[in-house]
RNA sequence: GCCACCCUAGCUCAAUGGCAGAGCAGACGCUUCGUAAGCGCCAGGUUAUCGGUUCAAGUCCGAUGGGUGGCUCCA
């Protein structure tokens, strides 16, 4: 692909976007009773009240610190998603105990039942007023001329500010609220002005909308990929091998390997060529493919070989291309889709890496489709099939964005504009639900974006679908037409995983680590009840080790009960339990990990079972 | 990278500046058990690393590495 990557938007980063949630959770670890999301209603239902609510909390908030500290400065403290935040510059740095103090204070004023009272005031009079907050005056300096300066007081306090707040204080349920981090956060998100600190709060109409909030962050954390990840021994990060880099166990190969495989045979099924490019190349290439140029900071310094500088790969495009180039293409040759599971290093900044979804090496489901102009419709629309059906076999709900041109961007306008239609023509073709999103896309391409919705509503970035706008000129890719003259390729990028780590890290959180089957590491544990019992367990396991399953026989000394415990916590999807009854009659006591008791059956029966689960991909 | 905080056994956590401990996991022994933890015993540590203050540092100070929550940026 091009120069740069789609947009994401990072899930971990920032409070949680999450509403509240009715589904109710089930705590035990196999995660088996969570329900979908109805979260994005509530949210969308969030009345305006709310946000005055969660905004008029900001201001009691700033009060509250102003009374703490009178040396404070101000920030800004806006509504957001779930509660609310307010920046301040302040003489030291608060600790836990400070947000408990400044909690205390906020009840304090809002059992005063003070008034919000609106002030238009004039512009010499606002910077007067706010003289000794700079931030303040900044604000004000920035207000068109034109414009009214308002002002809301709570009482003595009184903050720059457009509203609306609630009428009185006494309208917030003061049981509803709750601060949540202290964070460092750049003066207007600017890393070269002074760092402020900012605190979190969240805000619900009811205490029990509140407190099905705050069982919705636990319920969260307990499906974190990093906790999940360590517990059921899929991957590790070691500071001697280096921070952002993944190591996979066993469990989390299986679960790649497995992924992968269904990936590459979807992928050939559906016309692609699968390739391989090395993991270092010549800076030539990337000085070729303008790399180099927009995006020095994201590749890693050059090493040295033979005299000659090459780096690290950052991107998998360039050696799509010049497979494409190794010959000269005809328009009988095209499409021409190259796939590889790319591995790419990029430098990312110490302070955003996270688990398995933001690391420095990860590897790519990539692809390029080389595909002259009459062929772009039908390209994108295999791409979307494609999407959509490995989404679906996921369990992943989603939406579609197409990002049209942004302000800066390459290309004329004439590509843009018969690019961008291709790509709305296939949604509309679809009679798909789909949103736009104006100037959202890259600067050498417009895209569709597809979100994803996980088993508990969260929304992550998914596959993307880009016409590269840029690289066809940059590397002068043609094809011979019908007409014997040479004509530019179109040249689609595209990913439907985004990246092995990042995928595999969602979802982990996804299915809470409650792999379906045909991803469990281990499918299978066979359980012999007593030690007279494990011969024949033995024999069992055998024999679904030889139908391919995944099987453990666990012939520790514990108890039944612990060993069942054991594969519980380890959310293996069939439990066999093996005793006298079931060695005299060749069967097996099936148990699933949701607890659900099959009874006894033949050997044979369940492995047909398991295997049908396997061969559907079945969502159990 | 920046701000704040954190780093003690594989994991989760204790320990006023004064003898480094527990539970789980692990090894071993006993128990042979019918759907989520049987009992006992043993082992496990240069308290992330390096340096400093102190009679004495897990504890105080500094640096480095790593992590967490954010900011910024992204697959």
């Amino acid at each position: 692909m091009g120069s740069r990557s789609p947009r994401y938007r990072s899930r971990s980063a920032g409070q949680p976007e999450l509403g509240w949630n009715r589904a109710s959770f089930d705590s035990r670890p196999n995660g088996a009773g969570v329900s979908c999301s109805w979260w994005m209603e509530e949210l969308e239902m969030a009345s305006d009240n709310l946000e005055r609510v969660r905004h008029s909390l900001g201001h009691v908030m700033a009060e509250a610190v102003l009374s703490l500290f009178p040396e404070a400065k101000f920030g800004i403290g806006p509504d957001i998603d779930t509660g609310f935040y307010y920046d301040f510059d302040l003489p030291r740095a608060l600790t836990p105990e400070d947000l408990a103090e400044v909690e205390k204070r906020m009840r304090a004023i809002l059992k005063e039942g003070r008034r919000f009272q609106r002030s238009e005031i004039p512009r010499d009079d606002a910077l007067r007023q706010f003289a000794d907050q700079p931030y303040k005056l900044e604000l004000i300096h920035d207000l068109p001329e034109d414009e009214a300066i308002s002002t809301y007081a709570q009482g003595r306090f009184v903050d720059l500010c457009r509203g609306p707040h609630v009428e009185s204080t006494k309208e917030i349920d003061a049981r509803a609220f709750k601060l949540l981090s202290i964070a460092g956060a750049y003066w207007r998100g600017d890393e070269k002005r002074p760092m402020l600190q900012r605190i979190y709060g969240t805000a619900w109409e009811t205490k029990d909308e509140l407190d099905a909030y705050l069982k919705r962050l636990e319920e969260i954390e307990r499906r974190d990929h990093r906790r999940l990840g360590r517990e059921l021994d899929i991957f590790s990060v070691d500071p001697d091998i280096g921070a952002g880099l993944i190591l996979w166990h066993p469990n989390g190969a299986t679960i790649r390997q497995e992924i992968e495989r269904f990936w590459v045979d979807e992928h050939r099924k559906r016309g692609y060529q699968l390739v391989y490019t090395p993991h270092i190349a010549s800076e030539r290439i990337y000085e070729i493919s303008g790399h180099l140029e927009t995006y020095a900071d994201g590749m890693y310094a050059p090493m040295d070989i033979d005299g000659q500088p090459y780096r690290a790969k950052p991107m998998n495009c360039p050696g799509h291309v010049r497979i494409f180039q190794s010959h000269t293409r005809s328009y009988r040759d095209l499409p021409i889709r190259l796939a590889e599971l790319g591995t790419v290093y990029r430098y990312e900044r110490s302070g955003t890496l996270h688990g398995m979804l933001r690391v420095r090496g990860f590897t790519q489901d990539d692809s390029h489709i080389f595909c002259r102009p009459d062929q772009l419709v039908a390209e994108v629309n295999g791409v979307l099939d494609l999407t959509f059906f490995m989404m679906d076999t996921f369990g992943y709900t989603y939406k579609a964005y197409l990002a049209t041109r942004p302000e800066k961007y390459i290309g004329t306008d004439e590509q843009w504009e018969f690019a961008t239609e291709a790509l709305r023509q296939v949604l509309e073709d679809r009679g798909m639900e789909y949103e736009v999103d104006e100037g959202g896309g890259v600067f050498y391409a417009p895209k569709i974006d597809i979100k994803l919705y996980d088993a508990v509503g969260r929304d992550w970035q998914g596959p993307t679908c880009q016409v590269d706008l840029n690289e066809p000129e940059r590397f002068d890719i043609t094809y011979a037409g019908d007409d014997g003259q040479e004509h530019r390729v179109i040249m689609v990028h595209r990913t439907v995983l985004g990246s092995m780590e990042r995928f595999i890290g969602g979802l982990i959180e996804h299915y809470a680590g409650a792999f379906p089957v045909w991803l469990a590491p281990t499918q299978v544990a066979v359980i012999p009840i007593a030690d007279r019992h494990v011969e024949y367990a033995k024999t069992v396991a055998d024999g679904l080790l030889q139908a391919s399953l995944r099987v453990r026989m666990d012939d520790s000394g514990d108890r039944m009960n612990a060993k069942i415990r054991k594969a519980q916590l380890e959310r293996i999807p069939y439990m066999l339990v093996v005793g006298d009854r079931e060695a005299e009659a060749g069967a097996v006591a099936v148990r699933l990990r949701s607890g659900e008791d099959l009874g006894a059956m033949p050997v044979a029966e369940f492995e047909e079972m398991a295997l049908k689960a396997v061969r559907e991909k079945a969502q159990v």
